[in-house]
DNA sequence: ATGAAAGCGCTAACAC
DNA sequence: GTGTTAGCGCTTTCAT
């Protein structure tokens, strides 16, 4: 292995300098820098990141908590945050804690606490305060996407204005008999989430004085959205004319209910969800785009104003470029810990509503 | 932070003494051990895994190259993975090659090459031999998962045998003429697997004797699946009674397509996909099960097999037990390098399939 | 079975 | 702007 003395050698320097011509870290002249960029480009040099990390204390890996893997919004959010990552040359530790109880503290004695990360990015899942305040002794920022953390900064989304505005939406086109999708009780685990859509949606309907609307639970898969749908369009006495799906594979559900239930969508029933999932566009679903990569971008970028309080993102070569979609409405990063950074929403009107049929 | 130093104190014994103990490497005897683990416990101390990765020269990290992260099936092999690695104390970063070229290039030398890793898994990704040479030279296990990779050993899945099997299950109905949906062009980079899936539905049907079958490309969604499908059920002549789809997702774009254009499944027309998918259930789908979160099982299997000659398959508290279902099948971990490590599969009959109508 | 000592390969003060 | 000097916190021979 090709370690930092031959570099310093061939390049006629010292290993300090090396280092710091190499990492950009403190000054070293135009010429120097260049001529250890060639030697350790010729030697096939790469610093080993587990010295680099025990001298200076970091390990420019972060990681990231996610309660599922196999659902579209996690990927999606990890997708982002990674690619954010690396190119700011940071790793993405994966950190799956399906299992809960048990595994979860395992993770966090074993995994998180014993330094492999600079800091940690918790997708959904509400860390206890205890845990956030071992992490912050630590020296580790945390942030959250989708939910608040006690004591750490959040990118959190406003479900009550995204359910909100897909329920207005509804009755924009006048409907009053809207029938809900919401999550059941085992869903509610993460941020009351499921909770918060139905409200929205709730608060909605009666402001604009239509009739309490009919809730059937589900538990955010396409069968479940399904099954839910049933109930609602079965009912011969009080059909409603519009559903809302707490979430877009719900509504997709619900929209294979209603062809099966021999009802044209949107002519016998208006469908909307939130997400703006991958397969929202193919079945013409109206919805809220959350956004998900983006989210994974924000919370890198929270991350990395802590990490680095001065930061022009440096960008690794051969990596992706930035992407500023969207950056107009990017929160601020800088919010101070605990403070909940909103996350920006977009209704996506498709053919899945119109107006009912009179 | 407390150090192994501390507790070599409060335990009365050396550092070499705590560091034996708590990592099980070397002699200690029985009541040693329990002091240091008291003492260790009682001062909540965790060893620093950069000072230990420096000093032994392991990381206990893996590497995970994937493709894609949305897409259903890599995401359950890195779950599959992610679970077996945790239960060894072993971390899995995440590397997303999405975008190819540059990008991954950078990802290799930048992260792969930086002494991050233990060992990579590459799923559906040829790496070059020049990336396995050096990776090798490392002292860095490979293993592939989804397709060979030359020079490494590779969890391989007959894609021959399996697009046979399902075309047979259709023939054994009794279906004669059958229709293809494949993967066009573009998504024939990993390992040809759409071109092996066609060629044993081709051989299945030649073997069979019935008239070589219509082949339509599409990209693997759902929507492509869809379109394809209508090309094929469209036809006013010579409408297919069957339809193999070489995944999932495409079949049930072809079941919702066959449903648009008021055709019965099983009834009118039997598609059959290849996966077993989350969703496949929902739709009724007859498919054969790829099982890809045990693939990423046997992934750790076959490197930790490598990377610890002698396996007792050590298990850090707290964490999932293995699930051992199908473990009858399991590969043989300890394949020579470059071989192919075969994948087992199974038939799954479901409603979407039946005799043709008369 | 245990301890002493020598690094692992790099970074960061600190001098110059 | 550059070199020198200490470590970073562990693991691992090698003695004992």
């Amino acid at each position: 292995m090709v370690g930092i003395g031959e570099v310093a050698r061939a390049a006629g320097v010292s290993a300090a300098t090396v280092s710091r011509a190499l990492s950009g870290n403190g000054p070293v002249s135009p010429a120097t820098r260049e001529r250890v960029t060639r030697a350790a480009l010729e030697l096939g040099y790469v610093v080993s990141s587990t010295a680099s990390s025990l001298a200076s204390g970091r390990t420019k890996n972060v990681g990231a908590v996610v309660p599922f893997l196999g659902r579209w919004y996690f990927s999606a959010v990890i997708e982002g945050a990674e690619r954010a990552l690396l190119r700011r040359g940071y790793d993405l530790t994966l950190y799956n804690l399906a299992g809960g109880g048990e595994e979860r503290r395992s993770v966090f004695e074993h995994f998180l606490l014993r330094g492999r990360v600079d800091a940690v990015i918790a997708v959904s899942l509400e860390l206890t305060a205890d845990e956030v305040t071992r992490l912050l002794a630590l020296g580790k920022p945390v942030v959250g996407v989708g939910g608040p953390i006690p004591g750490a900064p959040a990118l959190t989304m406003d479900d009550i204005a995204v359910s909100r505005l897909i329920t207005e939406h509804l009755i924009s086109l006048g409907h009053t008999r809207i029938g809900l999708i919401g999550g059941d009780r085992e869903s509610d685990l993460d941020f009351h989430l499921p909770t918060s859509r139905r409200h929205g949606s709730e608060q909605a309907i009666a402001e604009a004085g239509c009739p309490p609307p009919r809730v059937v639970g589900a538990d955010f898969t396409i069968p479940g959205g399904y099954r839910a749908a049933k109930q609602l369009l079965g009912d011969p006495h009080a059909r409603p004319t519009a559903i809302v799906a707490a979430s877009d594979e719900m509504a997709i559900g619900a929209i294979l209910a209603a062809r099966d239930l021999g009802l044209n969508v949107p002519g016998d029933v208006s469908i909307a969800g939130i997400d703006d999932h991958d397969l929202a566009e193919f079945f013409g679903l109206t919805t809220v785009a959350l956004h998900p990569t983006r989210q994974g971008e924000r919370a890198v970028d929270a991350l990395m104003s802590r990490l680095h309080p001065d930061a022009p993102v440096p960008t690794v070569p051969g990596t992706p470029a930035p992407d500023d979609r969207g950056a107009v409405h990017a929160p601020d990063p800088d919010a101070p810990a605990g403070a909940a950074i909103p996350l920006d929403f977009d209704l996506v009107v498709r053919s899945s509503t119109a107006r009912p049929a009179v």
